[in-house]
DNA sequence: GGGTTGCGGAACGGTGCCGTACCGGATGGG
DNA sequence: CCCATCCGGTACGGCACCGTTCCGCAACCC
């Protein structure tokens, strides 16, 4: 499903421009992080990307395709330290996730997880996007900790990576006041690897 | 500070009829759940709750002060089998937290999670009634179970609560598909406690 | 019982977005 | 070349909500 409905058919006439799709998508991903979903109109948009209506409407029927399609351009690249222990890996990529609670991503989490009550789509999007190559590199990790001999080899990777992000996107979701210790991705780290150790 | 801004100084003519406080809180309440803060109306609160917009407007000047009021009537009882050990009452809690996903409170967490971008007083009035509530009461039990040798003394009562809470709130408000396992909750006790251990 | 306030309901002008439809110009395919 | 399509910009009627104001009546204090 590329970002553009239109077939790849040769139509007569000024073909489309692509640069444009990426202007609107990337104004649309702006715009749900800085105002949210329900607010996020599609004027807005188009000024946004420095664009008229009409070439929003030409591709997209309404606001929901539009940001559908926009979070599917939505990708962080997800780097680990190498040759570091899989637990001081751990500890980064959860470290990682805290400090990108202000990135785009980051933004767009807690308007999704709003708009996803009338439009589940959205947030699945946002899941396979986002949260889900986190948690690939997180399970990863977690083998390469089973390699190690730093958890035992029958616990569910998946199950570990709930308890390991689980702490962490909470709080930060929450926003708790104080913010979280300096140590705190540490103590949850050794903590959960305590309690999944042979 | 009360729900109504009327000072309790007797004033000529008719009294407000205070029961319209109530139901206009409700109906801000459910509104809130159902269509979230951006899309909730003054016109459709004093619809919902039976009640001319000139009734609310002479209590609440704006949509914000109503909801901030109106969260300040949100309340939860948190009760936890007595007789039981820490373990099982941990385990109560959380599936306790768990069952009420769907509740008015946790239909109203999302759509927080959205608004407090622009004003965060409306998620702090949240967390001072709901999620603090229930931390107490994690943090009571958790004392509970360092009493009974579960858990180490030395260990922090509030991040031992991160723990816990963590991965059960995170997984519910991302929806995450499948739904927990039936022993999830379970599970999440079991690892943290181990990893918690004298 | 008179004056004052609360109440539901209806109406007001203003504003912002909707989705569509043009315009004049640009761009490229047949 | 010619014409279909794309482009930015503007305008349109329609609709929903804003915050206020007025009405007619009800309820209460003094």
């Amino acid at each position: 499903m590329s970002v553009t409905t239109a077939e790849t058919v040769a139509r007569p006439g000024r073909p489309r421009d692509p640069s444009l799709d990426v202007a609107i998508c990337r104004a649309a991903l702006d715009l749900l992080a800085d105002v949210g979903y329900a607010a996020l109109t599609m004027e807005a948009v188009a000024a946004a990307a420095g664009v008229g209506k009409a070439t929003l409407y030409r591709r997209w029927p309404a606001k929901e395709q539009l940001v559908v399609d926009a979070l599917a351009t939505l990708a962080e690249p997800v780097e680990v330290p190498a040759g570091a222990s899989a637990r001081e890996q751990l500890v980064a990529l959860l470290e990682t996730q805290q400090r990108r609670s202000g990135s785009l991503a980051g933004r767009i989490l807690p308007r999704l997880l709003s708009a996803a009550v009338e439009n589940p789509e959205l947030l699945a999007r946002y899941r396979a996007q986002v949260v889900e190559p986190r948690r690939a590199r997180l399970r990863s990790v977690l083998a390469a900790a089973v390699d190690e001999g730093l958890v035992r080899p029958d616990v569910d990777l998946d199950h570990a990576a709930d308890l390991l992000i689980g702490p962490v996107a909470y709080r930060n979701l929450l926003r708790t006041d104080p913010p979280a210790a300096p140590d705190f991705v540490r103590r949850v780290v050794d903590d959960v690897l305590t309690g999944l150790h042979p």
